[in-house]
DNA sequence: AGCAGCGATACCGTCAAGGTATCGATCCCG
DNA sequence: CGGGATCGATACCTTGACGGTATCGCTGCT
C-alpha cells in the first residue's frame, strides 16, 4: 500500500463523501472513486458501503482508518525527524525537549544542568507547551524527547523512564476555610460551593461543557483560583510557585502523578540516549 | 513520502550498495539511484555519502533508516489488520492472542475461560510461540493481543495492562546439591560448574556465542536441564509444570517478572476491549 | 596502463494516475 | 407522479512519472 492510497482513504472515510473528499485532496472525484475501488480489490475487503446517497464505513474500513492514521503519522514523523537530523548536523539545536509550562520546573532545571555538564552535550531547545501538547509534539516528530505526566498523558507508543512520583494537593484562594485542614479528600472538593474545577481545552481547541471557568495556561489558572472563581488539583511540587494569595492542602485520595521522560522508540541519537541516561539517575 | 521510496531507501541503506539493493528490489540500478536522489532533494538532506567505491549512511540517513522501518511496519500492520478484520466479518477467528509457549498457562486459561463466558464473545485463537516472538507477531499485525513478560519483552509502542508479578526460581536437575538450599542468589548460579544457562535464538534465528546448549522451546529446555546439561531461571509459576526429575529454588536477587497484556494502541475492536477489561480484573 | 566495479547520466517506452464528460440511481419537492 | 438535484460509477483521453537499456566517468587494483 502506498501512502497516497492511505491519504485518499482517510479523506473519504472522514468525509464519508467522495466529492468533498476529492475537493479536500485537490483532485477530481472519479480518480478518487477508482483509487478506493482498487484499494478494496487489492485488500480483498469492502471498506465502504455506498448507496448512491450515503457512504458508511464497514468494520474493515474503520480498522483501516485507525491504522492509516497511525501509519501516516509514522511516515510524517519520519520525514520531520530526518529533516531535523540534517539541520542538526549543520548547526541547529541539537535536541528539542517538550515540557508542560509550569510543571516539573525544578526537575527540568536539574536535568538540563546535568546534561549541559556532560562532555559532548548538544544545545537543548526547550518547548514549553500547554497540557497534553507534549504528547502531540513528540508523536509528530517536532520534539525529540518530552516530559509527560501519567495518568494524564498517554505514553502508548513511546519508550519511557520514570523520573518522580508525587501526590497531589488542592490549590485554594488564601483564607478559604478548607485551608485550615491538614488534608482533604476528593469528595470535599467536588462539593465546594462556588469553586468548580476549571476546564482545559481538548486537543482540538474546544472546551468540554461544564460549570468551571475556561483556562488555557498555568498563569491564568492560578489567577483564576486567586480570584476565588475556581479551585484546582495539582502535583505538590507546584507549592513553591504559589504566592501568598494561594494555599495548598494535600488531597489524600487523588491519584499520584508520575513524571516520565519519553522518547520515540526508534531514537538512534546519541544526544537523546545521553539525556535519558542522566534523567534516569535523578 | 511514498512507501515505495521508503522501501527503496531501506534496501540501499541496508545493503550499502545500489546494485545489490536494486537486485533485491527486482529492478535495475539506474532508476533506484534516481529515486534516492529525488528523495534527498525533496528532504533537502544528504542521506548517503557515496564515492564511486563505497556508500555510507549520513547522520540523517541513519535516522531515516530507523524511522522508515517503523513507518513501513506500521503500513504493513495496517494492511494485515484490515485483511483480518474483513475475514473476521465473514466468520474467521475473532481474535488472535499470542503467548509464549509454556508461560502463564494458568493465567491464560483463566482469562480465556472468563472471556468465553462474556456475552458476545468471539472465538479466540491462541498462538503459542517462542520467547520474544509475541512481540513481533503483535507488531506485524499477525496477532490482536499478546501476553508479554517484562523486562524481557519490550512493550514500547503498545498499550499494556499489568496482570501479575512473580519472582523467579532457578530450575535444576533433581538431586543437585543446591536444591537443598531454601534460596540462592544469582552469583551462586553463574558459578555452577557444568550447568551453564542455555542460549535462546535471537529474532533472526541465530544463536549468541557462549558455553550453554542451544534450545528452541520450553520442552527442550526442561529436558536439557533434567539431563544435567544446564540450569535455567524461570518465573515461579513454572513450578507446577515440573516433573520429579527437576527441582526449583527461589533466586532472591533475580529481577521480578511482570506479565502484561499488550495490544496495538489504535485497536478499535470491541473484542479486544472486552478481553482487556476482563484481564485487568484478574 | 588496463581492467573491473560502481554510481551517475542520457535517452526512450509504457502504463498508471488524473482529468472531462456522462451515466444511472436515489431522494426531494411541488 | 414527474422533474431536478445530488452522488458515485463508468467511459475515454492525456500526460508524466517510473522503469529499462546503453553508456559515461571515476576509483582502486593488479
Amino acid at each position: 500500500m502506498e501512502t497516497r492510497e492511505l491519504r485518499y482513504f482517510v479523506a473519504v472515510a472522514e468525509e464519508l463523501h467522495f466529492g468533498r473528499a476529492a475537493r479536500r485532496l485537490g483532485m477530481a472525484q472519479p480518480p478518487l472513486s477508482r483509487a478506493i475501488q482498487q484499494l478494496e480489490r487489492r485488500l480483498g475487503a469492502a471498506l465502504l458501503d455506498r448507496t448512491s446517497r450515503t457512504v458508511t464505513l464497514t468494520e474493515a474500513g474503520s480498522v483501516l482508518l485507525a491504522e492509516s492514521r497511525a501509519a501516516l503519522a509514522a511516515v510524517d514523523a519520519a520525514e520531520r525527524r530526518t529533516r531535523r537530523a540534517a539541520l542538526t548536523a549543520t548547526g541547529g539545536p541539537g535536541l528539542i525537549l517538550a515540557a508542560k509550562a509550569g510543571a516539573s520546573s525544578e526537575l527540568l532545571a536539574k536535568l538540563l544542568g546535568l546534561y549541559a555538564a556532560e562532555p559532548g552535550a548538544t544545545p537543548v531547545e526547550v518547548t514549553l507547551c500547554g497540557p497534553g501538547e507534549q504528547e502531540r509534539l513528540l508523536r509528530e516528530g517536532r520534539a525529540d524527547v518530552a516530559l509527560l505526566h501519567r495518568p494524564f498523558d498517554s505514553t502508548a507508543g513511546f519508550d519511557t523512564e520514570e523520573l518522580s512520583t508525587e501526590s497531589q494537593v488542592v490549590v485554594l484562594p488564601a483564607g478559604h476555610p478548607l485551608t485550615l485542614r491538614a488534608h482533604v479528600h476528593l469528595a470535599d472538593i467536588t462539593a465546594l460551593p462556588g469553586l468548580p474545577l476549571p476546564r482545559w481545552p481538548a486537543p482540538d481547541g474546544t472546551y468540554p461543557p461544564g460549570p468551571g471557568p475556561q483556562v488555557r495556561d498555568h498563569t491564568q489558572l492560578l489567577q483564576t483560583v486567586a480570584l476565588g472563581r475556581a479551585c484546582t488539583i495539582l502535583p505538590e511540587s507546584c507549592r513553591n510557585q504559589l504566592h501568598d494569595d494561594l494555599a495548598a492542602v494535600p488531597v489524600l485520595d487523588a491519584p499520584t502523578v508520575t513524571t516520565v521522560i519519553a522518547w520515540p522508540p526508534h531514537s538512534r541519537s546519541r544526544a537523546v540516549a545521553d539525556l535519558i541516561r542522566i534523567a534516569a539517575r535523578l
